[in-house]
DNA sequence: GATTATTTTTAGACTAGCCTAAAAAATAAG
DNA sequence: CTTATTTTTTAGGCTAGTCTAAAAATAATC
């Protein structure tokens, strides 16, 4: 049996080594965990005594199968009890996540397996992230962002890429939720703004800063 | 904030208090803790000075009010959890318990309370606990057991005062669950053991052990 | 009321996880 | 290719929570 500590570090590795090509950096897992590199370097050793990750001096970590597991039946937790908290009780989609945090170190695989089937089996969790299957196959998606779109096309909201909650706010607040369709209708050339309606309604102005971390699928 | 080995003893401590007239014993938290004595002088200590109990070396342990809140709160959480893993998540009586344990611990008013409404409000657990409203109150229900009866009356199962896995077991095999109609038939003199009919139908035997931790309503 | 027995507290030590400061290794610049 | 910068590791120390063993206080017994 893992430490809760234990599986935010297996956690962190893995979201960290989406990102970079290697061993994921001693920096990097400091930087995810908000912790210190004396502290990583530490546990890291730890986690490499129980053969969860690869670990020699200076080289980075990386995760051993059985690590990745751990890492991603963590994420399939997280990601199902978000739909539940979205689905279930009523909560915004910027209010989920550090619930989530606290609930999906709660190991039972009759819960995970119970509660994914009252969910009815949800590919995606309320940001448009990718539920793991009980294997642990995840189906990333592709990453077009509303600000591949050029003027005249149109999308489909399918998740974000950024997710503060000052972000999800204002997203929700234009009513441009997962699902929505956005046409664009002018992209400025200074800033790359852009504008834009929202399932067919008025226009409003969109910042590159915020196109860019819509996920969309493009239509047609 | 507080720790989850702080709100385990405070917890501790409001159920020994049930017990025990006046302050709780550091034996007794230990005891329900599975801890040592010296390990609960400690903590107890911490607590007072917290203002979460009150403590006089030597004089035992009570709650203060902002303790007993505590505790009891947590102890809402408990018992929504295991209604919902019952009653949502198809976990059997005897499953829940130690999963509760863990899940009473992430703090979220908010959480709670839209829980409780998904629920629609439950008055009682699974094991037949009443389960505290958001202001703290619980109502205790009588302890008329079992074993109270006498040869031809009935009663209905209203909660259990043994939890273990072994005894919740037991009386699902016989199909004592909530909400059973029971009917005495017979009590032997000698050892208490009485021989019963559960929902009108096949006549069972059940021990004294068994009947004095079934809580029931006697009709009429 | 003195003497055992029990309970509780203290003292000191251990582990997990974290930190700062300093040393060592790796990388980048000149 | 030598020096400067950055990254990583080590060394040592701190807190929370636990334990064992010993001391102190309370309770029980003679
Ligand atoms: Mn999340
Ligand atoms: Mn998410
Ligand atoms: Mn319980
Ligand atoms: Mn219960």
């Amino acid at each position: 049996m893992l430490t809760i500590t234990e599986e935010n570090y297996l956690k962190a590795i893995f979201k960290s080594s989406l990102k970079e090509t290697d061993g994921v950096s001693t920096n990097s897992i400091a930087k995810e965990l908000e912790t210190k590199a004396s502290s990583v370097t530490d546990m890291i050793k730890k986690l490499s005594d129980k053969k969860l990750v690869n670990y020699k001096k200076y080289q980075g970590a990386t995760l051993t199968k059985q690590g990745k597991d751990i890492a991603v039946s963590i994420i399939r937790n997280h990601r199902l009890w978000e739909v539940f908290l979205v689905e279930k009780l009523n909560f915004k989609w910027d209010e989920v996540h550090d619930l989530a945090e606290e609930l999906e170190h709660i190991n039972s695989e009759k819960l995970t397996e119970q509660l994914d089937a009252f969910l009815e089996f949800p590919k995606h969790d309320p940001h448009g992230d990718p539920i793991p299957d009980k294997n642990g196959n995840i189906n990333r998606h592709n990453d077009i962002t509303l600000a591949d779109l050029q003027a005249n096309e149109i999308g489909t909201v399918v998740g974000v890429k950024e997710q503060s909650k000052s972000y999800l706010n204002y997203l929700e607040n234009i009513q441009l939720e997962l699902g929505a369709k956005i046409t664009v209708h002018n992209i400025v050339d200074f800033d790359r703004s852009m504008s834009a309606s929202i399932n067919n309604g008025n226009s409003i102005n969109i910042s590159h800063q915020a196109s860019k971390n819509l996920i969309i699928k493009k239509s047609k």
